[in-house]
DNA sequence: CGGGTGGTTGAGCTTTCTCAAATAGAGTGG
DNA sequence: CCACTCTATTTGAGAAAGCTCAACCACCCG
């Protein structure tokens, strides 16, 4: 069930048996969610922490004229609010952009961990981090790059997120988002993202269309995206 | 000598004699920097983490372009990289804005923190997670907030975390950067936010000048940022 | 076949940027 | 104390990226 997760956390870190037995012992019930539904409100006290195992989810941000910032995308294997476990509430929901599938990790279990495994509180503090230099590099897009090398951006990370835990064939992944919910991403307008995307396909670097991404010249791809995956911190090193 | 950071803890939960102890004996020597020089430097293998005690630091991005986005503000009582104890290297260096003194924290002492105090744990864990929520509160800024809010809310945001620390007397506190500065931050040129800085003080609702904020009309500033201090956690709760 | 959502395109507009020049201020050496 | 220099701020004018509004198309599903 933790497969993916446990997948992309050896990339970055040994996990001995013990911890993944202490890891698989964290996770409880398996819950389902239809597209398009906010999972997590909110400022609402929570309990648990929540691993996504399929489908596409987002944080997100409403604005009060009506504008969304959507602020980080999770993949299947990435925890949707693992921070929860030490904010004990969002300050950002959390929606599912796909039907998904996920699984509960009650706090009380990694609290457990915490006690007990040091090393792999680390390894999970770790993947917070994780997250927070991810959404940096998208604060450096959204800051500073134009509106095609953020798309470029952003189809270069996940392309290297999704290789991670083993969901592209090489040169494609899912990416089941309307042309709106990648505006809300990159900070555009959808009609905008729309032109963006017909210049990506006309300049031969990659296709969004039915639902996946393919890149068609990756190193076109990262030119333009003045993309370098060091943030990924795709080396393993003991944490 | 980490007093102040003890103070942005406590906002936030209980710190017992023991952990305050713990925290203290884990602070090796003090380190003075002059103004406008990187201290972390990207990729660099890192034994200590750094705690910032005066002065103002940031974490930044430059672009192959000459572009440079700030993506972080550090003021006096945060870390400026707690998250390179788990990292290991910074995926974006750090650098001093103005004259700094900073003491560093061994990450083998974090390390004894993460074998032998789980609840300090947890709290150094949830000050990462904080700067994450700061984040992304930035990239809603930056994605989807006029200049003239994003500067508002930089401003409220600045205000509430100077208060928390008592560096504020209560409509203006220390921020001595250049108007470029500034525009790094948030995502604008620096002929830009000096207009943007024109209309703040016309309008009546804040100041910027001599190194310094003054919030003139704190009710008009939040309207205009549409600024919500949810994301910056200040309640108390068990962590 | 019809309704609805999402994608595509055009035309004009707004915000912010770029380039350029003038002004202000702080620090330095004579 | 004054000229000089350097940096930062301020202002203006024109350009560009991206937005808004509007229409039309394509596809899916009932």
């Amino acid at each position: 069930m933790i497969e993916l997760h446990l997948l992309k956390l050896r990339a970055r870190d040994e996990i001995s048996a013990e911890e993944e037995a202490a890891l698989r012992g964290a996770v409880a019930d398996v819950v389902d969610y239809p597209a398009d539904r906010t999972i997590i409100e909110a400022n609402r006290d929570l309990t648990h922490s929540t691993l996504l195992l399929e489908g596409l989810m987002g944080r997100y941000k409403d604005l009060r004229d009506g504008q969304r910032q959507i602020t980080a995308l999770h993949i299947p294997g990435d925890f949707l609010d693992l921070h929860s476990f030490t904010l004990k509430r969002l300050d950002q929901p959390v929606m599912s952009l796909t039907r998904c599938r996920t699984a509960l990790v009650p706090h009380a279990k990694l609290e457990e961990i915490t006690r007990n495994f040091p090393h792999l509180t680390r390894i999970l503090w770790f993947s917070t981090n994780l997250d927070a230099c991810i959404h940096r590099e998208w604060s450096v897009s959204l800051g500073r790059r134009t509106a095609i090398a953020r798309a470029a951006h952003l189809f270069c990370e996940l392309q290297i997120r999704f290789g991670i835990v083993g969901l592209t064939d090489g040169t494609s992944y899912p990416l089941n988002l309307t042309q709106i919910e990648l505006a809300e991403c990159l900070g555009l307008t959808s009609v905008h993202v729309n032109r963006v995307l017909k210049e990506l396909r006309e300049r031969g670097l990659a296709e969004f269309r039915g639902g996946k991404v393919t890149i068609l010249d990756w190193d076109g791809l990262v030119r333009v995206a003045d993309f370098d995956s060091n943030y990924l911190y795709l080396e393993r090193a003991p944490r």
